[in-house]
DNA sequence: AAGTGGACTGGAAGCGCTTCCAGTATCGCC
DNA sequence: GGCGATACTGGAAGCGCTTCCAGTCCACTT
């Protein structure tokens, strides 16, 4: 370490060598009124000469912000947490908060543990506001932080109880999206492999779907549950393959369930796309990988990560924003020209 | 929101329906000594039908702890943070903060305005200890930290000046591993792409790649600078083939890189791992997609986030712990049996 | 010349907690 | 029973900042 613990210099010695109050040392640098040309210079000048940095405790203490805030993701498998998805969120969050003086606190609680400790996080105002994210279904977080009385906007949406202040993927446009292109590409018997329908995604993924196919007057039932991993892919397409053997097309709910779809499809001897072609849903980096490239729906990960962070500001400084949703738009690779 | 603003407990009032002094509440709250049994349990039945949380704040004002760490991470190009490594070290960093009542604040720096943002927060002190990721050769962050009198872990190391506290993979144990691996599989004309040689992990890994060259007697200087990138290594891969049309093994100092080489093999007709030998470095997710999967070497990454955490509560706590290096280990696949 | 408003100033009271320190019970011991 | 030692207690002084509020000063009106 080396250096000696030097004292940072407080707002007094600040005012003293500028030859004002404290008040108006505080008021010239938070640029508030009622600080004459004079004062502001001179206060500016000590602040530089002294290398003078405020003290955000202090300063939190005595207005009762902290000048933070938390992005909290409460999920039992936090290998999920390595999905790229949230380190684009992330990216997108710190983009939105550059801006401003707020810093970004991060909690990850897959335990129940982890939890407790998120919630008294919650309860001790450490942050002025909070982003939740990867709710399952009716995540006690989330009520938790509406009876806090604290800011607090959702990025995608829990399943129940639609949340006051979210942002999100358009699932469902997009979801239709992936079903007109294999439509228009002149297939006619397209299955679906669905997520969790326990997630608002994966519903309105399926939803999205079925409605594709009945405004093309097509059928809408060949549909198979799974679980949005590649395992859960390979497994449903299995089943789909058995109980629908003259399929001609497959949407599957996302990349990873894509890939297994396509692993599965091989292994029964399809040609992809010739036989079957296949559409997948978020265009993570896994969708470049498959063979053939899979034809997927491209999400907005970063955008949505930086409009989550816009909207809690707005809330935070008392406005009243929309909910929002993002737009969703197909990439074409080889799995489905 | 609904719920009225209801101002939150004092310690205060916590000890007036004790019935003890406020101090005495204060000790008992934190354990401390001189508090009797009966105070202490006065204090702690106040405390539960209070639902009294301590306020942070004022505790770090009063304490001048703040009772958070800070990871940052200055890179140019923050695409490499949707890398999957940063949120591996971060789930490890969380599992080990976990255990205190620090919170993680998360800094990312891409541009100079953000680099300014993070030094004045290094400055104004909102973290008590803070750890590095992804420095590029002598990131002036770290000289800030060190001069500011703040713990600081850094994970890999910088290339110049070794820090005094680091996590780090072992890179040249595993390059070593990974050569020695294609060796005695019989290979004798093993080339390497190397990764950027201004990261240590670039250099270290391009030095056990000639050690266990050297040892075996065998010419170590089949080798071609490139990026750790995917792209980058397709380029590398090129132009080894040009210069040494007869090799046989190719060892990627990243995954990226050696799905890149592969493509670039197939591409020049050359079957995998017939033909030549692939073997990556890192174990991404990657490694598992491409045609044939790729043999690497697996780093602990979340073990090396949890490291780091440790590490710097040590040293927030007085300590004096040592440099750590992470062992890594060869993860046999199809491209290089 | 006195009065009026506006622009600015600075003393002082907090924000909620920790912690020093002087003080008071309580105890064992000879 | 008196002594010092020990175990506890609570008042008070901060930590560094914001912000209210009572003033001061000045330039204008009428």
């Amino acid at each position: 370490m080396g250096a000696q613990a030097q004292r940072r210099p407080t707002l007094d010695e600040v005012a003293l060598r500028a030859g004002v109050s404290r008040s108006v040392a505080s008021r010239a640098i938070n640029n508030a009124r009622d600080v004459s040309r004079n004062a502001r210079d001179a206060v500016q000048k000590a602040v530089r000469e002294l290398e003078y940095v405020p003290n955000p405790t202090a300063k939190a203490l005595a207005t009762s912000r902290a000048g933070t805030v938390l992005l909290a993701v409460s999920h039992d498998d936090l290998g999920l947490f390595a999905d790229p998805f949230f380190a684009h969120v992330i990216v997108g969050i710190n983009a939105a908060l550059e801006k401003t003086d707020l810093v970004l606190m991060l909690l990850l609680a897959d335990s129940e543990r982890g939890r407790e400790r998120l919630e008294r996080v919650l309860r001790s105002r450490r942050a002025d506001g909070i982003m939740l994210l990867a709710l399952h279904g009716d995540d006690p977080l989330y009520r938790l932080a509406q009876s806090l009385d604290l800011p607090v906007v959702v990025g995608g949406r829990p399943i129940h109880g639609e949340p006051t202040w979210y942002v999100d993927a358009d699932n469902r446009g997009g979801a239709r999206l992936a079903t007109e292109h294999l439509i228009s590409a002149g297939r006619q018997r397209i299955a679906a492999i669905t997520g969790g329908q326990d997630t608002h995604a994966g519903m309105a993924r399926h939803q999205g779907y079925r409605e594709a196919m009945a405004v093309a007057g097509l059928d809408g039932s060949r549909t198979e549950p799974s679980d949005f991993t590649e395992l859960g892919g390979v497994a449903a397409m299995t089943r789909l393959l058995e109980r629908y053997p003259d399929l001609d097309a497959v949407f599957a709910a996302s990349d990873n369930m894509a890939a297994g779809a396509i692993r599965a499809l091989k292994a029964a001897g399809r040609s992809v796309p010739e036989d079957v072609a296949v559409v997948g849903f978020d265009d993570l980096p896994i969708a470049r990988n498959t063979v053939p490239a899979l034809t997927t729906i491209h999400q907005p990960v970063q955008a949505l990560g930086q409009e989550m962070a816009k909207m809690l500001i707005d809330l935070m400084a008392g406005e009243q924003p929309n909910p929002l949703l993002l737009r969703t738009h197909l990439v074409v690779r080889a799995s489905a020209p």
